[in-house]
RNA sequence: GGUCCCAUCGUCUAGUGGCCCAGGACGUGGCCCUCUCAAGGCUAAAACACGGGUUCGACUCCCGUUGGGACCGCCA
């Protein structure tokens, strides 16, 4: 039998940090034993259900790399078959026909709430006679007993009937509703193994009556433990950015969001760093924590770091266009960019930081950090300046090689620290105190830029008046 | 309130009765390296929630307490 997972999310907002972890597992699961991945929209809910989410659900699983066999399905579209099968329900006598008033049922359950009662229905209509005019919705008759099932990821869970209600499957407006509809796609789209998170632990007990009632197997569960935020709440948009299409947007890889996800309950004894074929190779429900587990952005953030330190300088160069756009620098012509991103990597957490910190290579003009200017441009800088400006005009190839020794001849005959030297230079090209390795950061710049900053930095040293830029 | 779930460093976790006076990772402190900032290397502080059992022996098993969380909809 081939092993099928699923994602089904509600097109209700965008993909969520939590609910592409969900995603996440069941496709490992999924790819792990050969099976297939299938995506459902959940969206019987049409007032709450968007166009918009669908797209912005999608976009961030295929960013995500979370490639699905079939689908996407919408329950939207598949109304008839809940309607079949809740109308099987009835004819078995397994479900009934309810009048009673949804504004009733409230005020009563909110009764029963204060006054410290289950907020059960009462199952008035479970064994009324008559029919009377006006709308009815339809709710399935939960049997005496108890429903127990093992859970992949919790162990066993037993449930008593007399705590579960008997549930709506039809609304009054004829629409089906959600656990009818899990069930009747679970059922009919052959899952084997449903993955998701626990706050559906409490549903379980009444989808199993469900598949039982309608006569079909029951599939497997894995219930896994929710993402919370650093105040132990359930994760929500107060503990920052949480769709992951915001963490493309704040430059993080794909792969970093992945692998930190997977190592959020998920463990394989002392392994942080997993690349997507290692996930799929080892990852397995048994290993999957039974502990809710809280979302850590400074772990993220390294994985990110290590990720943009793995990759070819090529790979990045793409994803960094949009990025200097987003700072207004087109570069998609420069032939420097991968020498650039080269200076940068080690440094720039997110390919955001790396784009704004490769912005000194581009300006026409650079503005310089007065504090910086006050120290290093100064009149004896001039001189220097002078001198190195003529070193490195001619030099042959403009490489980090023939740059440091440009540099080491300026310094022997100077009779100052290679500090002395670059800093003011440093200053001289980016108009900060902090950058890359001056070598490789000049290299990176090419002669020619390097050239006019440097003429740029003479007369602005030799003024050594910075009385403008102080305002 | 009821039902259910959970409990190892601040955080993610390893640990399935002796290998643990508890290991790794992020973060934090220190040192080294060094042209600034990083990166890197070394290093330090930091946890088995509590109380009872079971056992020759409990982080590991059982019970209770406490503390967190989820669910209780004609939402999904």
């Amino acid at each position: 039998m081939t092993i099928r997972t699923r994602f089904a999310p509600s097109p209700t907002g965008y993909l969520h940090i939590g609910g592409a972890r969900t995603a996440l597992f069941s496709y490992l699961f999924a790819r792990k034993n050969q099976g297939k991945f299938i995506l459902r929209i959940e969206d019987t809910d049409a007032v709450r259900s968007s166009a918009e989410a669908i797209g912005a659900i999608l976009d961030g699983m295929r960013w995500l790399g979370l490639d699905w066999d079939e689908g996407p399905f919408l329950q939207s579209e598949r109304f008839d078959a809940y309607r079949a099968h809740a109308q099987t329900l009835l004819k078995r006598g397994l479900a009934y026909c309810c009048w009673c008033s949804p504004e009733e049922l409230d005020e009563k359950r909110k009764a029963a709430m204060e006054k410290g009662l289950p907020p059960k229905y009462d199952g008035r209509c479970r064994t009324r006679a008559d029919r009377p005019d006006g709308p009815f919705a339809v709710r399935f008759s939960v049997p005496p007993g108890a429903t127990s099932f093992d859970d992949m990821i919790k162990g066993t869970m037993a449930f008593n009937h007399g705590e579960i209600e008997d549930l709506v499957i039809l609304r009054s407006d004829n629409t089906p509703t959600y656990n009818l509809c899990v069930v009747v796609d679970d059922a009919t789209m052959d899952i084997t193994h449903v993955i998701r998170g626990d706050d559906h632990i409490a549903n379980t007990p009444k989808q199993i009556l469900l598949y039982r009632a309608l006569g079909y197997p029951v599939p497997a569960f894995a219930h896994l433990p929710m993402i919370l935020g650093a105040d132990k709440a359930r994760l929500s948009k107060r503990h920052g950015a949480t769709s992951v299409t915001a963490y493309r947007d704040s430059g993080y890889l794909p792969h970093a969001l992945v692998n930190y996800r997977a190592r959020l309950g998920w463990s394989y004894g002392d392994q942080e760093i997993f690349t997507k074929e290692e996930l799929i190779a080892k990852f397995s429900l048994e290993s999957v924590g039974k502990s809710p587990g809280i979302f850590n952005p400074e772990k993220l953030l390294w994985l990110n770091h290590h990720y943009i330190k793995e990759s070819e300088a090529t790979e990045l160069a793409p994803l960094l266009m949009a990025h200097l756009n987003a700072l207004g620098v087109d570069a998609s012509n420069d032939a420097r960019v991968p020498a650039i991103i080269g200076t940068l990597k080690e440094r720039a957490k997110t390919l955001k930081e790396m784009a704004e910190g490769a912005l000194f290579y581009f300006r026409d003009e650079i503005t310089f950090d007065e504090k910086a200017a006050r120290k290093f441009l100064t009149p004896e800088a001039a001189g220097v300046f002078a001198v190195l400006s003529e070193r490195l005009g001619s030099i042959g190839p403009f490489d980090e090689k023939a740059i440091e020794e440009a540099f080491g001849s300026v310094v022997s005959e100077k009779g100052v620290k290679l500090g002395a030297l670059a800093q003011p230079v440093r200053v001289a090209l980016t108009g900060g105190t902090v950058s890359p390795g001056i070598f490789e950061t000049i290299a990176a710049m090419g002669k020619e830029k390097t050239l006019k900053r440097l003429a740029e930095a003479i007369k602005v040293s030799s003024r050594h008046d910075f009385s403008i830029e102080k305002k």
